[in-house]
Order: C-alpha cells, then structure tokens, then sequence
DNA sequence: CTGAAAGCGCTTACAG
DNA sequence: CTGAAAGCGCTTACAG
C-alpha cells in the first residue's frame, strides 16, 4: 500500500506539463526524450492512471458481464467464451454475478453502466419490466443473453425444440410413470419453455400423465426432488432441467438400488463433460454455451460500431445419447 | 441506448443545485419534498450517477477479485464464496479473469487498482517480482490466494501436506509402477509443492521410481498424458495433480479396458462433486475453496479496516476415500 | 436544509 | 512536439 500519486506528480517530477504526461499514457506525440523521463518517473512511483479520472475519455475498451452464478456449467462457459473473443478484439472482460437474484441483476447493471463500460452483456436469470427501463436509458448497448428480451437484443438457446427432441426420445419408450425435475417459473427460458417442450415432445408420443417437481439448481435439489418422487409413488423416467439435478437424481437412484436405466431412465440437460464418465453414461441435451457466449460479445461490438444486428438469434443444440434411457 | 444525463440535468429539471442532487444519491440531508422532485426527475431519465467521476469519494465499496480461470470448479468455489461474503459486508464484487496467462495477471491487478477498488484480491497464477512492485505501489490492501506470496498477505491450501497424505495412501498399496500426472512448475503450489508432497509421501512408503509427466489443467490434458503413460510402459498408480485429470485418465483407462483399481489405481486432487458419482468412485482430496475465498475476504476487509491481519493463512484439507485406489 | 465555489485527476482542443 | 486553460461529472467543506 503506498499513497495515491496523481498525474501531477508525475509531470512535476519529469519536468513538463501534465498534459504531456497524459498524451503518455494515450499514445499521443511525445517525443523520445521527454518520454524517456515521464517513463521513469512513473515507474519509480508505481505510478498508473487512474481510470476514473478520465471522464472525457470516449472510450473506456471495457465490457461489462452480468452472469446469474459463478459456479454453473453454464456460466462458465459462456463467461470464459466471452472473456476469450472480447480479448481478441482488444476490449477488456469485468464481471459481476447476480447470484440467482433478480434484484442483484438489475443492480449490476446500473452499476456496469455507471462504470463507463462501452457495453454490457446480460445473461438474465428473468426479464422483467425494470429491463426495459434500463435498456432505454442505458447509454451505451446491452445484449441479453439466455433469455427472449422484447425490449432488446437477445441470444438464447433453443430451449422449446431442445425440450421436445427430449420428450419424444424419452415418450417412445413409453414409460408408465414418467417425471420431470424442473425450476421455477421465474427462469422463463428453462422453468417454462423448456418445460413445455418436453411436456409437448412427451404428448406426442402418447404419454400425458407427467408428475412435475420444481426445486433450485443445486445437487441437493437434485436429490431432494428425486427422494420427494419416490416416496410419493412410482417413477420409471426421470428428465432433469439440468444435468446437475441429474446427479443428484443418480446418487439418490443408486443409494436406493435402483438400476439405470433398466428400472428407471434419466435423461437431462447440460451436456456437461462429466455427463458421459457417469455409469450409465447420461443421455443428454448439450446447449452451445460457448456460442451462446461468442454471439453474443459478436453482436455486441457490432452494436458498439453501428452495424445492424438481428434482435434474436437461437443457438442449436444436439441430443448426445448415453446409456440412461431404457430402450 | 439513450444520451447520457447528468447531474446538472437532473438538478435543473428539479430546480436544485447539483450539490442537492449529489447529497440526495448519497444519503445527505434533503428534505423529503426536495428528495421527491429529484427523484422524479432522475427516474424520468433513467439517471443514475457516473462511478466513474466521484474522484475525491473515499470510498468505492467495490472489491476487485483477479482469478486464473472462469471454469474450474476451484475459481468458481473460490469467487463465489468470495462474492457472498462480500455482499454481506456490503460490498459489491467485480471480477477478472487471468486465463492462465501471468501477464494478465499483472494488468488485471493494474486495473483493477485503476478503477479505485478499496481491495483486491488475487487469486494467484504465480508470484513474479512484478508483484512485489504492484502490492507496494498499491494505494489499497492487496490479498494473495492459492499462492504463497513473500510479499504480503496470502491465504493458501496445504498443499504439501495433502500431497503427502495422497502419497502415503497411495503407497501403502505398494505401486509397481506409480506415475503422477501434473502441471508446470509455473504453479508453484500445484507444480512443486503439491508434486513434492506426492513424492515425499511415496517415498515414505519405499516407493521411490515415480514417472512424472507434465501437461495443463484440461480434461484433454488428462487423456492425452494418460495415453502418453501407457505407450511408454506398464502403470499401476496414476496419482493426478487435479480431478479434472484424473476424469481424462478414467475416460483412457476404461476405453482401454483397464479396470480401476483393479488394474490401475487413480488417485486425485479437488473433491469435485461429480467425482463421488464416477464409477469407481474417486479417492481424492477435497480442498476447502470456499474457505480460501471466505478467509482471503475477512482477511482483505480486516486489512481495509486497518485491522491486523497474519501473514499467511492455511487452509486445512480432507482425504476422501472412494473406490478407485486397489486396497 | 440548500446553494455557490473550489477541487478531484485526467483529457482535449488550441496555440505556439 | 509541448504547455496553459477549460472542462468532464461529481463531491465537499463552507456559508447562510
């Protein structure tokens, strides 16, 4: 720790004006010599810019990042896909986490505003009307991710389709005593839409009677939504909103003896490397969350520079089949 | 996306001086009618204040975290529990990535300490002399993770003794031909120190020809030096540097048709939640990540505080025993 | 309880 | 190639 040193030290010490300091540090014409002295004046203090002061600057090369967790999958991917393509295009990555709460989202993004970003991304946990507020008002372009935004421009994946594909390939096995372990509604994009193509994909096949559990997105939810199942009755097909309510699903299946899939099958989605290491491996849906990612920090430097971009882009996904689903 | 407002704006549109404004958004005395017509003012223009020019503000109440990756189970442990804590204090967290790369690293710190956070904490890739530098130039506390750091404050795993624990266990089953799979010597505390506990603690046991191969942290890492190890010869023990590598060895192993443990025992470290689920499930050593992050956090507010602090933390550790090692 | 004014650390035309 | 000066959007004593 040592004490601020402020760009009028640095001129003071070197011996010339601050605004010759400034020009320095941004590139601008200065010539070998003078920049020979404010190089060791500044390095002799430590000395960097502070960021903050630079009020007129037009641009800040920063991107802001709201994801809903620091621990999912998902997330992961999506924030390291970003993290990744924004450094390759010169811009610099700052992340904030909402934690699963909606309120914690919404201030992250005034507050990535408030810090100058030149742009935000938004993997939104729910839209709500306060996004569209904030949307409007934002001065520099934001893109959501995750999930459909009427107010703006979205990235999402392909949750209606993803969840039928899975219905029909779990309802042609014809289970007798199918269930699904979902999430809440407030996470329209997998609470919901998701829910309905796998409700749907199901129908199609002829099975109508779907006991329906809803929980968070830990492990423990898993397990906890798959004890409540059995001891309310049977259940000979499991499909999990995610590939980790799926291992809950496992640890609590086995720990009982039941065999998968032969007594019940499990399928999910996540497409989570560790899915196919399980015994049976996990039938699943794997969602492109790297691309995801990459379109999204894609569309948004195109909005930063003008360029039009669509409103809505869908990312497609592919049904990896492991060994969980009885056939 | 909107113009941007500011406080004169929201000032003259309320009919008050800026420094009404500027007490109003930062719990001042206002009166309630005053504070009702800024409020409207401000809401009708979506305005909120710029971070970025309260220069003489003491405090920012943001705590900067600098991390190695975005999707290791260890960061995502470490910055989440980091993360909590801090919004319980009531402190906001901004977070960087390093991508495994030293150098951003270093500018993140940069950074991080250019947008005026009142701490940072760093999850460290490796202690350079730039760190020296940076820590003593900085004007706000600085708090090392994962790494021990000469230099200041650090809060680390017990590597070397969890190395050895592994070691022993290991050993104890008498291994013909033992390998460890781990990373560059970069990483001090898994490259080294880690290396040299397994090694230790091998020897302890009488087992001293031990082939190390090196590789990174990535599940195709994993394979690769797996399939490496046995083209160069017969291996009976595979003691990896992290979970994620022994995932990749299981993944070889087994499409080899080679029986864990029967024909080769596999030992880890990391404690991931999936690892329980493998089959056999897998002997490894859980770190506590949440408590390095938990810890480096009281530890950086204690410091902000201008508490005392020690030096250098270490975090405990846990053998889990799975299936995966022959008895 | 509120306003005018100076100041925070930096940037940006504008001269020279 | 460099300096003096105004200005960025906000905060902070200081009056009143």
């Amino acid at each position: 720790m040592a004490g601020k040193v402020t760009i009028a030290d640095i001129a003071e010490m070197a011996g010339v004006a601050k605004s010759t300091v400034s020009r320095y540090f941004n590139g601008g014409y200065v010539k070998e010599e003078t920049r020979e002295k404010i190089r060791k004046a500044a390095e002799s203090q430590g000395y960097s810019p502070n960021t903050f002061a630079r009020l007129k600057a037009r641009e800040s090369g920063m991107i802001g990042v709201v994801v809903p967790s620091l621990n999912s999958k998902i997330s992961s991917r999506v924030m390291t896909s970003i993290d990744r393509y924004m450094r390759e295009e010169g811009y610099e990555t700052l992340i904030k986490n909402s934690d699963h709460q909606i309120g914690l989202e919404l201030a992250n993004i005034r507050r990535l505003m408030s810090l100058n970003m030149d742009g935000i991304l938004v993997s939104s946990i729910s839209i709500v009307e306060e996004h569209r507020k904030l949307i409007a008002a934002s001065p520099v372009p934001v893109v959501v991710l995750a999930q459909e935004c009427p107010y703006g421009i979205s990235v999402v994946d392909d949750d209606y389709e993803a969840g039928y594909a899975m219905g029909r390939y779990v309802g042609q096995t014809r289970p007798k005593h199918p269930a699904y372990l979902g999430v809440t509604e407030e996470d329209r994009a997998v609470g919901i839409v998701r829910r309905q193509g796998v409700l749907d994909g199901l129908k199609s096949c002829g099975v109508e009677q779907v006991r329906i559990l809803t929980g968070d997105y830990s492990y423990e939810s898993g397990q906890n939504m798959t004890g409540q199942l059995l001891s309310d009755g049977p259940a000979d097909a499991v499909i999990c909103a995610t590939d980790r309510l799926a291992f809950g699903a496992y640890r609590v299946l086995q720990a009982r003896g039941l065999s998968i899939p032969k007594d019940v099958s499990v399928a999910a989605f996540g497409g989570y490397d560790e899915s196919e290491l399980l015994t049976p491996r996990l039938t699943t849906i794997k969602f492109d969350s790297y691309a995801v990612g990459y379109l999204g920090a894609e569309t948004l430097l195109k909005c930063i520079r003008g360029e039009p971009v669509p409103k809505k882009q869908v990312v497609s996904f592919q049904l990896i089949e492991g060994d969980s689903v009885r056939r």
